[in-house]
DNA sequence: ACCTGAACACCGTTCAAGT
DNA sequence: ACCTGAACACCGTTCAAGT
């Protein structure tokens, strides 16, 4: 049987890892974490194999809610704007959480968790890019992945700004959105990955 | 007097450092660093301050990279094809280089070695980009700095895969381009940000 | 069954001892 | 003037001792 303590204390530092990766980057340290979540910091590892793992845990969180959004808007009357407010929601979670790039760029292989969510991710994506494709207010050779591998192109723009320049990223997906429209497409160099690259 | 040994393993050093940091991210141990250069580990910090300036003085070299490029296609005949080069060589150095998203990102507000090559960066990506708005082949809502900013988009984007997708980052570069064209421009929601806001 | 902090192998950085 | 490795304060991770 579970402790009960041991369920409270596993949320105590979910809550207090998702604040402080969300505040400082993936780099913070597991001391700094346990004494947010008010615990010993070997309880952290009672929970959690590694600290890979529980940053995987929490991506796939933030993952997680992004796919529900997607879900949602696929029920949408306007499939060109419920894309653009798909990616909007994406890079705004990005935005708002300093690890979230990191997560995606070092998790991307491993960790069970954070597979199943990208395919989850991946498929309400295929199904948001068919629909506008669809109704005309995007290019036909894009695809499902590419929103998916775009959403981090605006979030990681700003970064390499000093200050804090909140809502800057929106000029840049606005610009990567506007590259998606059919009247400026030109044939792409490339063909699209396959879902077996991304899925890993 | 400076010996000639000196001069010698610094040499090695940002030759080594280069290599490690392409390879392998700005994660690298500076034993790693010290032993593929041949040296103590102690010699690295006499030549450099802390690891932070080591990464900084070698991003510098890659923005310098791209400067010089940009110079060159200043010159050229059409402008439009020349701004594009400009993006294709950018995205290239960080598509080759592990460390460069990660140090843009990481240095952006200190160093005063990178914030000169930062500046210098920004002054020819103004040249480059108005000249290829007065020849009509990008939006006129579009600065030189977005130019800068947006190089770090398309190679983050592939971050997110799993296996080696060599030239991917050409796929989404070419989005992303296609995006800065007249023919798909949309008002954008946020302003330009400032020089200062870049320099720091 | 779970919590905890001391112990371990690392890391970046410093510095006394060498040449 | 410079090189070097031992020494220091950290980090992630393990584990014996507690409850």
């Amino acid at each position: 049987m579970t402790r009960a303590d041991a369920v409270r204390n596993r949320r105590l530092l979910m809550d207090a890892a998702t604040a402080e990766f969300a505040e400082n980057g993936m780099d913070v340290s597991i001391t700094r974490i346990a004494s947010r979540a008010g615990v010993g910091k070997g309880t952290v590892f009672r929970h959690f194999d590694t600290k890979e793992q529980l940053l995987a845990e929490i991506f796939s969180d933030r993952l997680e809610e992004l796919v529900a959004a997607g879900e949602r808007l696929a029920e949408s009357a306007d499939p060109g704007a419920a894309l653009l407010e798909f990616m909007t929601i994406g890079t705004e979670i990005q935005a708002r959480d300093r690890s979230f790039c990191q997560a995606a760029a070092a998790l991307s292989r491993c960790e069970a968790t954070v597979r199943t969510s990208r395919e989850r991710l991946a498929d309400v994506a295929d199904v948001l890019v068919e629909r506008a494709r669809a109704a005309g207010a995007v290019r036909d050779d894009v695809t499902g992945l590419d929103v998916v591998l775009l959403l981090s192109a605006a979030s990681q723009a700003v970064l390499s700004l000093s200050g804090e320049t909140p809502g800057l990223w929106r000029r840049y997906l606005a610009m990567v959105f506007d590259g998606l429209r059919p009247e400026a497409a030109r044939p792409l160099p490339v063909p699209a990955p396959t879902r077996a690259e991304f899925t890993g």
